[in-house]
DNA sequence: GCTGACTGCGAACGACGTACGCACAAGAGG
DNA sequence: CCTCTTGTGCGTACGTCGTTCGCAGTCAGC
């Protein structure tokens, strides 16, 4: 027999409880980027992201079509912190701007780089689509012949830098140790005594001056 | 009951049977290679692998710990692939060589993309290794006073192309339409009747290009 | 008050990674 | 020939996952 089929008796049911904002499309997509920040890629599941919504599991589905959907837009939810200076300015201090913005954003979400080999940037949301557009607009004011190839190029390098660099970071809090000794411990010898993130930092600073010297021969 | 236990009858047992190669760590490794170059990073389970293999599932076990363990071999050993030019020629051509074997194994083998965001490249196996050092023996004997830096900018920029290039070559077998049309339904205007393949090469090159001239000012 | 649309959810299904412990083969030492 | 050890394969089982389905409430408009 099953346990008296379910009616939770008429105590417990009460009113219609006080409610919360309620389950909504951004509300569930908000949370999941709280929960994939705070844990990781693999750390997201339907069953929790629910259970933090104090909702049930399947609830979701009524806002949302998949996970996959769900990431797809917690994906560009996430794009839409990047900033690009309207066009203009000098085109290499924005675009420097702009580099350094999709840095910033791609450290403060980590799991953007283990997702974005998997989802692919096809048809990837508005806020990637104004990301892109504005620079674009902005190599296109400077005058340059292939705006989109120096955009293609931009952005190969940002992402391939920041990616690196995110899953780097994510090994790093896995192994428990600190940066600068996992460091040691992994090239086998003493560490400088250099702040490791300044290291970082002027890694992608080297690399993007690189990159935009070399866009820039492709200018006059 | 437990249905008689399980002993599968004496008339079941004959010989040991004929054998296959056995189940060894390189096997397994290479076999998996092939599954995920089949069907794409998601789509690889230890009980699939185990069928492929005429194996139980759980027997993949006594040759390796787990299946993140199993997917960085795969990596390394793909990365084994990649060819990089013995130091001594002209670095440029050496350099362009190495980038373009890079892109083609990561076209090769579309999962590694979506795959290193999570692995995320820390002692990252042997072969991978040998590739960074080839790589910075090139860039030292061509006299930059910067060869790691050298390294890190081309490496992210290839890395970075190569990826997105991968991730939207799955986006179109996924779709099932061809790559011509899928751009014409995306950008909602007619493509050029160029070969879309032709055209990812042309950008590669581009972006390539960009890199190593800028990498080049670095040298004088 | 009735009706239809919309929202939440409990239960269930099939697949997954993996721990555990038994079965059995091969070799070593007597 | 017998025993004992060591290594290998695998059946079973547990807990978790994404997702489907159908019911149960809520509420707007008539």
């Amino acid at each position: 027999m099953p346990p008296t089929k379910k009616a939770p008796s008429v105590w417990a049911r009460q009113q219609a409880a006080p409610e919360q904002p309620a389950l909504s499309r951004d509300a569930i997509v908000r949370e999941a980027i709280v929960m994939l920040d705070a844990a990781g890629a693999e750390a997201l599941s339907m069953r929790k992201l629910g259970a933090q919504l104090n909702a049930g599991a399947t609830s979701l589905y009524r806002h949302v079509a998949t996970k996959d959907e769900l990431i797809e837009l917690a994906v560009d939810e996430v794009y839409g912190e990047i900033t690009v200076p309207p066009a203009g300015k000098d085109w290499r201090a924005a675009a420097t701007e702009a580099a350094w913005s999709y840095r910033a954003t791609t450290l403060r979400h980590p799991w953007l780089g283990s997702v974005l080999g998997q989802v692919g940037m096809a048809h990837l949301g508005p806020n990637l689509g104004a990301f892109s557009n504005g620079l674009v607009g902005l190599f296109t004011a400077a005058g340059y012949p292939e705006p989109i190839g120096a955009l293609d190029t931009l952005l190969s390098y940002v992402m391939g830098m920041s990616t690196t660099e995110a899953a780097w970071l994510a090994t790093v809090a896995r192994s428990g140790e600190t940066e600068a000794g996992l460091v040691e411990r992994l090239s086998g010898q003493p560490a400088g005594d250099l702040d490791p993130a300044k290291i970082r930092e002027d890694k992608f600073a080297y690399g993007l001056g690189v990159v935009l010297d070399g866009l820039a021969t492709r200018l006059t």
